[in-house]
DNA sequence: GTCTATACAGGGATAGAC
DNA sequence: GTCTATCCCTGTATAGAC
């Protein structure tokens, strides 16, 4: 019981232990910079044991990013759409994904790793998949907002949700380099960050 | 004379085909995932060649590095400012800047890894100062453009900035899946991207 | 400068005892 | 399920001939 708050800890099965071992260090150094004594010494377990749960190296990698493409989906199904109108849910909805980036980052950077690089393996389709209904909720959101007649008919809604995506993960991935600049002052304040990106997206830069 | 249309080129200099075979495979693979005997290979030379001229992989791979920085930079410096009105020049400075990225592809690939995991390597300093230095030349562009009232005082000109960096290096680094997703149709036309991309940012998709 | 041959470490993966 | 011991391969890097 008091072994309970060791790390790694032995309470928890050792199949568990290597997943989240393996998680920690593939989103980390990626990977080929991986290796599974690397891990094994990680979970405290022998590298024989991985092998024994899992075929192969490739295929304990799979198993990573499935397990954290399970948990995003997950999250993503549970972001709230407030009934309040479309400029407050596109921010509630954007808010949230960043926060969900930043509340798991070690899956976020699994995953975004895999969706940026064209790998192109039939393994991670549905990494892709996953992606790609998320995109389509968004676009269909700014389309509803169109119809309603409240956002701006002339702007391509799929063009709104790549700039809003892309955003996201930049913002996410460089937090840390945007602090060193001076010019920056919401590297480490995330809401900040969103209400003046989407200020910017709804109502542009430009003086009317 | 007419072995000159080969590949690997061999009229020119072994370490510039080292140079070359290792810019390209680095970019695609990652430093991890790419052997010597890989670069030797493509290079067409053996691998103790490889290190009669470079000390170490990890230093090649900095040579490698370097030069593609030296060109991005070249390239920057490049890019004319036309003396029209600031949103006109801040359209094209952005869209010079991913045109450079698509037409080297692969030094940008490299130097987009460099700056956006944190691997913290003093060796490649002058990577993030070149950033630092390419971000502040945008947001005191912005600046200018608020002061002379053509721009809105109230958006964070380094908010803005990273939003348009963000955007460029997205599009250029998921073209491929964005080809893939039936609401896109900007993915193959740049043009139609950053044009699209800088109306959103100048005027907003609010329906005023 | 370029090669062949080789040293040596570490990688993934397996065998077999417990 | 978990371990120790081991196999074989590939990786980086070096030695020394040409």
């Amino acid at each position: 019981m008091s072994n309970s708050l060791e790390k790694p800890n032995k309470c928890v099965d050792a199949v568990d232990r290597v997943l989240a071992a393996a998680e920690n260090l593939f989103a980390t150094c990626g990977y080929d910079a991986v290796s599974i004594s690397a891990i094994a010494e990680k979970a405290d377990v022998s590298k024989a044991n991985i092998f024994h749960h899992f075929q192969s190296k490739r295929q304990l990698y799979v198993s990573v990013l499935k397990a954290a493409a399970a948990h995003s989906h997950k999250l993503l199904m549970g972001l709230e759409e407030t009934e309040s109108g479309f400029t407050d849910r596109l921010l509630e909805l954007t808010r949230g994904q960043l926060g969900n980036y930043l509340s798991h980052p070690e899956k976020s950077k699994l995953l975004m790793r895999e969706v940026l690089e064209n790998t192109s393996d039939d393994e991670i389709q549905l990494l892709k998949d996953d992606f790609a209904r998320n995109f389509s909720r968004v676009v269909s959101l700014i389309k509803k907002g169109q119809a309603a007649g409240e956002l701006r008919s002339t702007v391509d809604p799929a063009l709104v949700t790549t700039t809003i995506l892309a955003s996201n993960i930049f913002y996410f991935r460089t937090r840390h380099h945007l602090l060193e600049l001076s010019e920056v002052n919401f590297a480490s304040d995330p809401d900040t960050y969103i209400s003046g990106m989407m200020d910017l997206l709804l109502n542009g830069m430009v003086n009317h």
